[in-house]
DNA sequence: CCCATGCATTGACTTAGGTCAAACCCTTTA
DNA sequence: TAAAGGGTTTGACCTAAGTCAATGCATGGG
């Protein structure tokens, strides 16, 4: 609840190619450099929205690290996505105008505040900004899939698998090594993700260890094997 | 590979409140009738669509039953839907300009063809369409964070629970029974999409016979105890 | 009409992952 | 520097769901 009055532009910007459609002329760039309000920053723990409350904006992800999470009365918990700089959040409030989970921060961040009434003006007009929602929107639908298909029918091995090997690949599109990471998340948080219990996620890291597939030290991972992890997650053989 | 060419209009179809924005003026209805260029019949065990195909368009359901789904070289199968008549499918493949799943008629159907390219074109000047495209997509989002939920969360009974509350409730909107119907699908792709083996959907059916909950004589589902997966689904008596 | 075929049910047994509990490790605060 | 408090690891044990196999039940083609 502190947005910050930094007049900002997306043009030059050094996430643009992350979060912006690409190849745009000099006009339809200016345009876009009217999609984002404010900047806002968010302290570790604290969230950036919450299930129930009204849907004004989405947001990209400037600094830091996100987890969704769904929480239902009964105590269920569900983390739906962990969430890195370039990435867009808010997208499950456009339905129903209001927020159906909540985007905790994992470390300090910032996000760029773009009105979702702005957004549609100006995807109205800048076809590249139209193609690029409707793209950012669909991508999440294919990514949930995967989910679904990681929940659905893989082991626990597999599950934490593509876990690391989904998480590296996007630190790597961003920078970072391809072998090394630092986890933002609990343990626990893993678990909700992957649909495994907090010990199970523990066992299978140790599990990996002693397979020389990774090294891990607390948050700290890096992986020795990604071959190994690939054909774990491919499951070339089977136990149908 | 069946395209009828029978020239048709949303404004006068049946389903139009189902699967096209609301209070529209005369003339943006108008607008409308351009969306769909054909409509197409598949029959029952025919695909719609697959994996790896190129994207076009997307489809509004008329009459019959689909599920999607995602299968990997590896064998893994996931079923990652069910969608019947006034719902929307493809939008799985706007975003790499393919389609990433499997759409398949589980009953002879018949679906509304609406070219992508159009139904861009369309948005940007009738605003409650553009609105509208993003809700589809949205609640897309949204459901998926639900199975998600079902999938890393729930035992066995509470995903069938679920899976038949969603069922009756999406049918009921149709003019269907809130209590009775009949499965479109195999206890195989129940179990596929519940991420559960198809013998413990079977069990679980008769778990719920036993406890008075439901009847089941093959496909034909009667709700005895809409109170009672209500229940289990909300899992007040959480044994946590 | 009957047989083939695909789907569904049920039983007996196995197992991956959950549960509970203890111990450990690292960071923060007093 | 010590104590407290998250978070993590590991062990022992349990259970929900998976596996394998037999049987039953509808539907549709010859």
């Amino acid at each position: 609840m502190n947005p910050q009055a930094i007049k900002v532009a997306c043009s030059n910007c050094n996430l643009r190619e992350l979060c912006m459609p690409m190849g745009l002329s000099e006009h339809d760039l200016n345009r876009l450099d009217d999609l984002v309000a404010v900047r806002r920053k968010i302290k570790r723990g604290e969230t950036l929205f919450t299930n129930g409350e009204k849907f004004t904006s989405l947001y990209a992800i400037r600094t830091g690290f996100f987890k969704t999470c769904l929480a239902t009365e009964d105590g269920r918990d569900q983390v739906t996505g962990f969430q890195m700089a370039g990435e867009i959040i808010g997208l499950d409030g456009i339905v129903n105008d209001q927020h159906s989970c909540d985007a905790v921060a994992l470390e300090d961040a910032e996000v760029c505040v773009m009105p979702f009434d702005r957004i549609e003006e100006i995807s109205r007009e800048v076809i590249a900004l139209q193609h690029h929602v409707h793209k950012i929107m669909s991508r999440e639908i294919v990514r949930e899939h995967g989910v679904m298909l990681l929940l659905g029918s893989m082991r626990a091995e597999e599950r934490l698998a593509a876990f690391l090997l989904n998480l590296v690949q996007r630190l790597n599109a961003r920078g970072f090594s391809q072998t090394e990471l630092v986890l933002r998340m609990t343990r626990e948080e893993i678990g909700s993700y992957l649909g495994l219990k907090l010990e199970t996620v523990s066992r299978t890291f140790s599990k990996f260890v002693e397979d020389g597939t990774v090294e891990v030290k607390q948050r700290h991972v890096r992986i020795l094997d990604t071959e190994g992890l690939q054909r774990l997650v491919n499951n070339t053989a089977h136990c149908h």
